[in-house]
DNA sequence: ACTTCATTGCACACCGATGTGCAATGATGC
DNA sequence: GCATCATTGCACATCGGTGTGCAATGAAGT
């Protein structure tokens, strides 16, 4: 069955999200299968790593591109942007953790087409003043996102709670005044 | 001689700092000495962690401290906190590589004085309405110092353009109107 | 010259994780 | 009943990192 392998691949996002030093073997487990069936699905360590991070990306990227059609104003699209991704974030974690490590190297090409996308959107939005330009959009979208995501990871992250405040908090950073913030934040209660 | 204790700390600062898994071969290796060496000066790699982790808490609380005695207002001291504390931010960013990892939860002690003396200085700031209350004092705490370390690890953080672009986020994602935030991190040009 | 002490260069044991091989088991479907 | 196929259980080899023991080296201080 492929329901295993979909089992694995999900406690994995999981347990690599909150420690991404977990083996195999802790993997294994947390799906209830023996260490020796992963070995059946994956081949090596890198091969679970790799799909994983495959799948978080193609999602990220489609969301990114939907909301990149929608054609809004860019800190409008920002919000929308979080409201997509927020229900899976704390799911892809993930993305930010695996980035240092053993593996560091072998990911960095894969986020790399997420990374362009978001820097984009940051930059179509300092070009239209909309954000602010303290830093190059390379860099803000990292953090505002990173934040987004270490909001996800918390306490807050169940209800709504949550993501209103990673919506406010990355948008303050990207420059947006807070009134703007607040109410853009508040439209969808 | 405590000379090579003393190198094999810095050394280890910095290799821990951008690879919290480096070993003690590594560090015996940059550290220009044999890893039996390292052994003779710290029993074990705990040890070792431990005593850097102290060293850099040590640091950033006397800093804190010295800071919150200013009395001055609250975004105008966090100012000066991120003006002292940036020109040791990139050494000291182990403080934030070592939290995850396997001496994650010996290490959450030594850093708890640092994360309490942060997030009473942002609740004193969101009690005179300096700051904004969209998040816990204690999380925008974490946020925003993670952010600060996050820029000085990367590419800005040469010259002062980094210190100022840190601090000016960090203004930004803690509520501060953007034309405060950029008044106030212009005051030391 | 003699002592002291840090450092070195091996040796070794130990541990945990990775990855493989293979026979046994057991459910599912024909 | 029979064949298929995923899963299991166990054995095994391998690798890298940790931590220790001990004799040899060598520089510094007296």
């Amino acid at each position: 069955m492929n329901e295993t392998r979909d089992r694995i691949l999900d406690v994995a996002l999981d347990l690599l999200g909150e420690n991404p030093d977990a083996g195999m073997g802790d993997i294994a487990a947390a799906a209830g299968v023996v260490r020796r069936t992963v070995y059946g699905h994956f081949p090596s360590r890198l091969d679970l790593v790799r799909t994983l991070m495959q799948r978080a990306v193609a999602e990220m990227t489609a969301v990114l591109t939907d909301v990149d059609a929608s054609g809004t104003e860019a800190d409008a699209m920002w919000v929308e942007f979080i409201a997509r991704v927020w229900p899976v974030a704390h799911r892809y974690r993930v993305l930010l953790a695996l980035r240092r490590g053993e593996y560091g190297e072998a990911i960095h090409g894969l986020l790399g087409p997420v990374d362009e996308l978001l820097a984009d959107q940051v930059k179509r939005g300092q070009d239209s003043d909309v954000f602010a330009r303290h830093l190059p959009a390379g860099m803000l979208s990292q953090l505002a996102y990173g934040v987004v995501f270490a909001i996800a990871d918390s306490d807050l992250s169940n209800g709504t709670r949550g993501a209103r405040a990673a919506t406010i908090t990355s948008l303050l950073m990207l420059g947006v005044p807070e009134k703007r913030a607040i109410a853009l934040a508040g439209e969808q209660p």
